[in-house]
DNA sequence: TAATTTTTTTAGATTTGTCTAAAAATAATT
DNA sequence: AATTATTTTTAGACAAATCTAAAAAAATTA
């Protein structure tokens, strides 16, 4: 069987939305794909009779086994699209998420199986995300430095890159520690610092070398 | 301006029925697009509002400059994307025109050039056809061998391999000279002989080393 | 040239994905 | 618990691209 661009959109957004086997409103959806919760309402009965999601009025949406595959697959093919431009191309990892956005929804699993092989069957993409292999398996996050978190992206302080007094007396006064939970909001060229957003607390910069002795998983 | 991919395929379609200035039916573009007169009568009136055709009813069509501007932009991305699956990614050149036919729609200009350069600038596609480059020219098509010549495809015999007495004893034997039109129907791999169709004739095989001796130029 | 055939267009309907406005169900608040 | 607010669904409409059936124009044939 075979999908339009609009419904692998509706299944790529209820998969990134839905953690692990929670469930999915109307609204959030809504807002993802900009799009009318009216609309979002259509396509979840149209996407239920084709079994890629569990679905009950007023009750919020599941992706089955079916539709969870899909998504893996979706997911695959950005991941590898992207890392395909970055490393082959020659993009910068911030300017790839449109093109793929695109890329994603070519149909040809051959062409997919080929690239994966061309590229090294590379396991993460280049903003630090796992990518499926082919049965849909990924490892888990692994940990990136935080000058190389994209924007607006929660991320959690998973590791630090010394155990200096220095170090550990800067982070207490800035109040991180592991486990804070922060997003990269701006990034200086000048001083190479980057303003950081913790939840409740107006953002701050922090230097390229404060930044770099940080490590962060992506949540 | 940005076109959906309905009407970028019929501008390229109109775009390959045009020979030169010639002008287009609309039951051949419906042939050519596997879809029905009226559809082709609906659509052209849309194309003709956006100024990519000139069209009067009953008259037939004939893209305009700007339409000419915009075909040759798909042609490019088709060519591109087929010199990449088979020279990068190994594909069969045979097997890649379905896949071409879903990347020629991916928008990003950006994508076509960075691909075009890591390529080094092809001239022509795995099928001897000229790409255009990102002005729109293109050289004249090449010569090719015989050999290669993908099935169904009408070609010219533009020049022979040998001048031996007994290649044109030969050739005059099974009546084929320069300027013969011809196509490839099969090809054998057991003795790596091809058949082939002369207008008004029957098919007939003819043995590896005579198609590698004869060129041809596609029409 | 008149009659016939072919090509092309019009008219009206269908499908997909969307929308607005209003109704119904659920959640939050007093 | 009753009221209010939010979320979600229904009902009906719309644009894009398509279709069938019938009408109109052009081309062909007699």
């Amino acid at each position: 069987m075979s999908f339009s661009v609009t419904e692998e959109n509706y299944i790529k957004a209820i998969f990134h939305l839905q953690e692990d086997d929670g469930t999915v409103s109307t609204n959030d959806l809504a807002a993802a794909l900009q799009t009318r919760p009216a609309s979002v309402t259509d396509m979840l009965k149209k996407l239920k009779t084709k079994k890629l999601l569990s679905y009950e009025r007023y009750k919020g949406v599941r992706l089955s086994a079916e539709g969870k595959k899909l998504a893996l697959g979706i997911v695959r093919k950005h991941r590898l699209w992207e890392y395909f431009l970055v490393d082959t191309l020659q993009f910068g990892w911030d300017e790839v998420h449109e093109v793929a956005e695109e890329l994603e929804h070519i149909s040809s699993k051959k062409l997919v199986e080929k690239l994966d092989a061309f590229l090294g069957h590379p396991r993460f993409d280049p903003h630090g995300d796992p990518i499926p292999d082919s049965h849909g398996k990924m490892l888990a996050q692994p940990q990136v430095n935080l000058i190389d978190l994209p924007f607006n992206k929660m991320a959690e302080v998973s590791g630090v890159g010394s155990q200096s007094t220095e170090l550990l007396e800067l982070l207490k006064h800035k109040n991180i520690g592991i486990g804070t939970r922060l997003e990269v909001k701006r990034k200086f060229g000048f001083d190479h610092s980057i303003e950081i957003k913790i939840r409740n607390q107006n953002p701050f910069t922090i230097s390229q070398q404060l930044a770099q002795a940080l490590f962060v998983k992506t949540l």
